[in-house]
DNA sequence: ACATGAAATTTCATGTTTGAAATAAATTGC
DNA sequence: GCAATTTATTTCAAACATGAAATTTCATGT
């Protein structure tokens, strides 16, 4: 068996590299940051700021799908997050299999202090890359999602 | 506390948020391919795949480098693919505290089998993207990762 | 009422993943 | 030689993550 590639082939797969160290680099630098600087993790970030500008919450499912992790998965953080008063469970009226997780006042405040500066370690990161070179590499990674398979 | 931002900061935010959904979205895929096809997992195939075309093998700091996960980790996962006859642990003579991790014959085997499949699927993932798109968004990933922060 | 099936969540077993601490061996400085 | 430091790995506790199974509730048809 050989693992010999056309050249077009071996720069699609080193793309696909490219593309895991560089979300991998900008992940653990955050990872670390939030830990030193919030005693938080970036899971615990994920759903904060997926509540966010949610006033009423979303339900486990709604959380689970946008953050693209399972369900089993966002309850052990939720759990959590409830033991620190930063979110709390809220049941939905007309249908008691399931609730709502809501940001408390505590948690938003938290949370808001975190974004700024995630937003400020984001364009960091971004910021060798001029506008050009952003809106295209955006518009190549969306094209990749869209690939049904 | 307002987290209002600039046009051009906000096109950064976003492309990260692309980076991360893209990235995701693809070793989701890789992730349930390996286990229904393979019965194995992506920690374990990339850990086989460092040690590919290395006879020699790699000693776990080397492994844990090169995957950018942390040395306990690496142990877990080495632990699991020994119990399996994939992978041996070495010693390395002048050194008492390294020991090599080297593919076994059967170990070897089984990697090939879905190296090939491995390449064919991250094909398909960059498939919409023309050579230009693919250079480019390459190009833009890697200095992103030259950051120092 | 009752059965059936779908929906929302939790529980469970297993496997990553991390950072910190422990162990042990090699290297360096004196 | 010997202490201090560095290097390589493992161990540990806690958190994260998955897919499958179980639970509870809802909706619908009979």
């Amino acid at each position: 068996m050989s693992l010999d590639l056309p050249q077009a082939e071996r720069l699609r797969l080193r793309l696909w590299l490219q593309m895991l160290k560089a979300t991998r680099h900008i992940e653990a630098e955050l990872r670390e940051k939030l830990r030193l600087e919030h005693g938080t993790t970036l899971p615990r970030f994920d759903v904060m700021a997926a509540l966010e500008r949610r006033p009423d919450g979303l339900k486990m499912s709604e959380l689970s799908r946008r953050l693209m992790v399972s369900n089993g998965n966002v309850t052990g953080i939720v759990d959590r997050l409830v033991e620190d008063d930063l979110v709390v469970r809220v049941e939905v009226e007309g249908d008691r299999r399931a609730t709502r997780v809501r940001l408390t006042d505590e948690g938003r405040a938290a949370f808001e202090a975190m974004a700024v500066q995630h937003a400020h370690w984001i364009q960091q990161f971004i910021d060798p890359l001029d506008d050009r070179e952003v809106a295209e590499t955006t518009a190549a990674l969306e094209k990749i999602r869209k690939v049904e398979t």
